[in-house]
DNA sequence: AGATTGAACGGATTGTTGATTATTCAGAAA
DNA sequence: TTTCTGAATAATCAACAATCCGTTCAATCT
């Protein structure tokens, strides 16, 4: 089991290196192997297949994420307005800044979104999950008033769509769109009608 | 002029049917030009390119579209919530419509967003016009308070991208995508903070 | 037995060739 | 002159061949 995992990870480690290097497309099944010391056909003891690889690597960074958005939501010191705008932001500049300056990142996330569409709803409902918990804590103390969290919290979702896969919906340049994405924030947080303060607009982050 | 412009509906009424019938790839230049008994020489006095033939095509259909959501946006006995909704319905139904039962369409919208990326953005400030419009009345009878209407408009359109191009970005039926459109439209209308009132959370248009 | 190999299969990809077609423009027609 | 033509051009596309590579599995090794 322990040994299994060894070369797992010791696959992954291969695979790592070529996929950022060569690209996806452009590494073979062959060269991981030869770079492990074992055949092709062994392998796949170990992987379903090329594409679970390529995930494998993408679920070990996306973890680190989660995990930083989880620090993000408990913040103390922190109002859940400030809460909600660090969490929103830290997404939208970790995909920003890693398809940007990689376009190895860039062709991966491209084939997982393609040949496995439930991916990214895997990604999605883990920080609704978040969103949820954030959303409970801002109840408690009277900061948000929500009516059933899941659902709100998938609203969230949709009207941020936009900044989640920044470049594939628009060529905007980051400054621009952490400006749009303060500007929905405002909206959603405070709504168009009349009625209670707004507190600040923006505030900086990280 | 009379004269120019009678053969410039001629060949956009050959195209239309020949894009309608077999598609926009499929359609030489030729064949819409034989349709008018000219040389294939010749639209290029009327037209700079095929392209510009279809997006001739498009702006006309379109143009009925934004008289449409005029006509919703200033709706007697409605109140600027109900037309907010009602405009935002308009557009997720008129394009889910146009791309779902008619592959011409598709292909057509398809070619020319990827072709003339600023002609998403014409469509995007024309429609901007209209909210601002709402949002104006919308104030005046303290319904609405905003304060910069032209960016909070930017706003409503960034959060409801995903219901603009619908079958782009996910493959959700309509029902789903209007009981999501409404949850958002529920959020920016009221936001998350506690205070006023949340009349109705849904209605029936049209 | 279980672990590993590597040749073989077939689906996908690449490169090449030939045809199609959007666009131009020199000249014909009006 | 202005209006139009249609052959010439260059870019794109479709079809086919050849190759490559992910995956499998019968045979080999430990």
């Amino acid at each position: 089991m322990t040994e299994k995992n060894t070369v797992r990870c010791q696959i992954v480690e291969a695979a790592k290196k070529r996929f950022s290097h060569f690209g996806y497309a452009k590494t073979t099944m062959a060269e991981v192997a030869a770079d492990c010391s074992m055949s092709p056909g062994n392998l796949y003891r170990f992987f379903p297949g090329k594409l679970d690889i390529a995930e494998s690597i993408a679920t070990e960074d996306y973890e680190k994420h989660l995990e930083a958005l989880r620090k993000l939501a408990v913040a103390p010191n922190r109002t859940a307005r400030e809460r909600l705008h660090d969490l929103l932001f830290e997404e939208l500049r970790r995909t920003y800044h890693k398809l940007e300056k990689d376009p190895r990142a860039y062709e991966m996330a491209t084939v997982i979104a393609h040949e496995r569409p439930q991916y990214a709803n895997w990604m999605l409902a883990n920080e609704r999950k978040i969103l949820v918990q954030l959303f409970d804590e801002a109840e408690q103390r009277g900061e948000f008033a929500i009516d059933d969290k899941e659902i709100t919290a998938e609203m969230i979702q949709s009207a941020t769509m936009k900044f989640r896969y920044p470049q594939l919906w628009s060529k905007l340049t980051l400054p621009k769109l952490e400006r749009e994405l303060d500007g929905v924030l405002k909206l959603l947080v405070n709504g168009l009608c009349p009625g209670q303060t707004s507190s600040a607009g923006s505030e900086a982050a990280a």
